[in-house]
DNA sequence: CCAGACGTTGTT
DNA sequence: GTCTGG
DNA sequence: CCAGACGTTGTT
DNA sequence: GTCTGG
């Protein structure tokens, strides 16, 4: 399950996915989060007719029999494996694919009791862009996206079973879309990216407080942790 | 993932 | 709201 | 036709 | 211990 991410480099990161769709995009009034997750507001590239734009939307998605509930259930993730039939995510997964602009996101290894957070980049962190698919507004609800997740490369395996759909320049223009993809395509966008482009590192436990949204997210296991003493 | 809650009825 | 299983 | 589901992950 | 909200 792939249930935080970070995009504190955002200008980058909207860049990267500009240059390859080859279209303008605008940078939205959105300040760097290092520890988004679900409920979530963060910018979403969509289709909405023939031009690309970025939103806001809320991750999570609602399914139906869910929109009548004060407290939906919210599905952060949808198995490539499975999207294009089950009833919760076929009609997006046809007609709303959409790229997720992100820096890094996280995983943790559980070793025993102990839970230990990792974050994955692209060597030379180079920006990205996460599979996502959406829904529209309805029933009070925002637009809300969900991240795709697929079989976890030789870097991934280590700490987790899933990873996230790692688009590239290459194919992020391929996965972005408001018609149904050519048979097989789906498949071929959201295998497993090459695990040469992709580096990890383990991090402190700090991260794994959502409520925790700065840069220290970022620290390593033996960074000095705030209101700790430094003793030595 | 972690943090925090974990409950109902009748009444104001 | 819509699809699937019975 | 109606009833019931509509999701993932981790963990064991 | 387990579920829910974020």
């Amino acid at each position: 399950m792939c249930v935080r991410y970070t995009l504190h480099k955002t200008d980058a990161a909207l860049g990267a996915i500009s240059r390859a769709l080859g279209e303008p995009l605008e940078v939205p009034d959105w300040a760097p989060r290092y520890n988004i997750t679900l409920t979530d507001f963060a910018p979403v590239v969509a289709r909405s007719g023939a031009a690309a734009a970025v939103r806001l939307m809320r991750w999570g998605l609602v399914p139906e029999n869910e929109r009548a509930n004060p407290r939906p259930r919210l599905l952060a993730n949808a198995r490539a494996e499975t999207v294009a039939s089950l009833p919760a995510f076929r009609r997006a997964a046809a007609g709303r694919r959409c790229l997720v602009p992100a820096n890094g996101f996280y995983e943790w290894l559980s070793r025993g009791t102990a839970k230990l957070p990792y974050l994955f980049t692209l060597r030379g962190e180079e920006p990205f862009a996460l599979a996502g698919i959406w829904d529209p507004a309805s029933d009070g609800l925002p637009e809300t996206y969900c991240l795709l997740t697929t079989a976890p490369n030789e870097v991934m395996a280590p700490v987790h079973d899933r990873m996230p759909v790692i688009l590239t320049a290459e194919t992020m223009p391929r996965w972005i879309g408001d018609q149904p993809l050519a048979p097989g395509e789906l498949v071929a966008l959201t295998r497993p990216i090459d695990p040469g482009l992709m580096e990890s590192r383990p991090l402190g436990r700090y991260v794994s407080n959502s409520r925790n949204q700065g840069p220290a997210c970022l620290d390593g296991p033996d960074a000095p942790r705030e209101g700790e003493f430094n003793f030595g």
